[in-house]
DNA sequence: GCTTGACTTAGAGCTAACTCCAACTGATAC
DNA sequence: GTATCAGTTGGAGTTAGCTCTAAGTCAAGC
């Protein structure tokens, strides 16, 4: 699979492909004798995953992190799963807060629906 | 209040609380005789709204304009109303995507222990 | 009246994560 | 064999959201 292939399919732009490259994020990807990119299945599997977790914020950084452990082999299987639940208990807090978050906007929305409809209310902020 | 005291009570820098002043999400805050900021309760409740639409990621454009419909008085509330609503839709989708990506973790979490346990297994990525 | 310390401003600098650009190369169509 | 087109590279540019710096002001304590 070309880039441009692998771009559409997983709706990522070749540049962002190549960045992500770059910054090991995506490591030994085979080659055409004339140097383009020929992306494996697997490859775009890998793609995938990288692209749901920066979805939710995962960052550059640790993805990086966790592609490099796994060049180093089975004996880092430990370290990355650490890495992981790191990165899980990161996105649960996170949710948490988002939950909340979205409870206040759902009250505060229904407070402007009752100001509308009473037609004399303003509200503080 | 002073702004090192509302930055201490919201936990916000000094810097930041200029910056959002002069982004124009936040207006009209009082001064001494000699041009020090001086902060009112309200202020500060508006602060921690912002803080909170912040953390989940709400843009400072998009608070700017709450803030700036705000400031033309009731006839806005329509408006504002639909901003919030529009920000709530977002913010339910991601809730969502960051339910399914902490399953997605979770699971792979749960594959890396029995990678573990087994002490054989390798994982695709 | 001088020092200290918290404040003020305008504007520069920083970081993450892209995104774009210029110059080039290699394969394909005609 | 030359035009076209998709790919390549290194590096510059962009954006959001701060964060820092320099130079200055003001009030309080000694």
């Amino acid at each position: 699979m070309t880039i441009s292939e692998v771009s559409k399919q997983c709706n990522i732009s070749p540049d962002t492909l190549r960045y992500y490259e770059k910054e090991g994020l995506i490591t030994d990807i085979n080659r055409t004798a004339g140097g383009v990119r020929d992306y494996t299945e697997q490859d775009c599997k890998q793609i995938e995953f990288i692209k749901c977790m920066r979805s939710v914020g995962l960052s550059i950084e640790v993805l990086r992190k966790y592609f490099e452990l796994f060049k180093k082999g089975k004996r880092t299987l430990k370290a990355r799963r650490d890495l992981l639940a790191t990165e899980r208990e990161q996105l649960h807090t996170r949710l948490t807060e988002l939950q909340n978050t979205l409870n206040r906007l759902d009250y505060k929305i229904s407070v402007y629906d009752k100001a509308i409809k009473s037609k004399t209310k303003e509200l503080k902020f």
